[in-house]
DNA sequence: GTCTATAATTTGATAGAC
DNA sequence: GTCTATCAAATTATAGAC
């Protein structure tokens, strides 16, 4: 019944563990947040904290994980993959903790190969992409995007507008960024026929 | 001839060390380096360049602040802004250190008001937002862009794809980030007379 | 399973000689 | 103006008592 990378660790406990971290991220903000702090907040000490975890980095990604976890049961697994990214989204824009942590946490991650992370987020990525592409290709398929539209390259758009709206979000809290996403779309569902997917290269990098 | 918050500091030498810190930090990489680091890159010791600079923050702000500097010498002051933009990102796929630099400091910085570069930030994206704007009314002015879409929308979306695609570039250097804006300003061109702009809100935030 | 205590570093910043 | 030396603080991680 154990599970690979957390034998003898108490699962149960951990679960319970990462519930609170995630409320307490998302209601005290994250600010380069130390172990001790987090400890503090789920009521441990930093060693009993630890003792659930390997290091700080894979504390502070299980929370990432979790709110993914948690994104991924509040969203309806029928629905589009763009308006999930769009429900998901406006989420966002009630938990600016987990913003924080995601945005630096990724910056972190994805600049350095032997981050305990960099694997997560290349499989996060990836998932993450497909699926939109998936969403871009269902809509070319039925004549409402433009099929010469390279549907890798808007579905990098579509994810890189999310994460990229969140530095301008915490510049400025008024700051819409479903609304970006949904401008993007727009134009693309708008475009249909009338050639916007013409270019020089056909690669998809 | 002494310049605000540099009084007394060697201007001159400052220059030549933000100079030589570009440099390093664009081969060498940045991975969350330190003052040391850095110093013992640009052949002085820690107190020497501390000398220089009030803080760590300071230091890697100054960075920042001259590849700006560097890019607006190195870019046709009279062309449309989002051919400068595209311009300043396809150059940054040959600086990797910058990139790395500018996204962290830019999360840590805008998620913390009391940051040292917070303020700057600010400045600096109000800047670029006002000039994507003016680019993307300028099209519409000459009818080749929807006057229904919000051109400070799209100038956000054009300033995220930017920042978003240097996570994904560090994820997979392969990917192409200028491709990305290209094809959301395609996308907007193309979708002119179609209604793209269509929104409930009228609000820009 | 949780805590106390502490190890082992590291870092930014300052004081003061030269 | 630059260096050496050092400070003071903070952090993660671990060892070991209970």
């Amino acid at each position: 019944m154990t599970r690979r990378g957390s034998y003898a660790k108490g699962i149960a406990k951990r679960e319970e563990i990462l519930a609170t971290a995630l409320e307490v991220v998302d209601r005290a903000g994250f600010r380069g947040a130390s172990v001790r702090e987090l400890a503090d907040a789920v009521g441990l000490s930093q060693a009993g904290l630890l003792h659930y975890f390997d290091s700080k980095e894979e504390l502070f990604t299980a929370i990432l994980r979790k709110r993914d976890e948690v994104d991924t049961s509040r969203t309806d697994p029928g629905a589009d993959m763009v308006e999930t990214l769009l429900d998901v989204v406006r989420h966002n824009a009630e938990t600016p903790g987990l913003v924080q942590l995601f945005a630096s946490t990724s910056v972190a991650a994805t600049s350095d190969v032997g981050h305990p992370a960099h694997d997560w987020f290349v499989d996060r990525y990836a998932n993450v992409l497909a699926h939109l592409a998936g969403a871009v290709r269902a809509r070319q398929d039925a004549g409402e995007i433009d099929p010469a539209v390279d549907a890798d390259r808007l579905a990098r758009v579509l994810v890189a507008v999310s994460d990229g709206m969140q530095v301008q979000w915490m510049l400025d809290p008024e700051v819409d960024m479903a609304a970006s996403i949904e401008l993007v779309w727009r134009l693309a569902l708008a475009a249909v026929g009338s050639g916007a997917g013409a270019t020089g290269a056909s690669g998809t990098a």
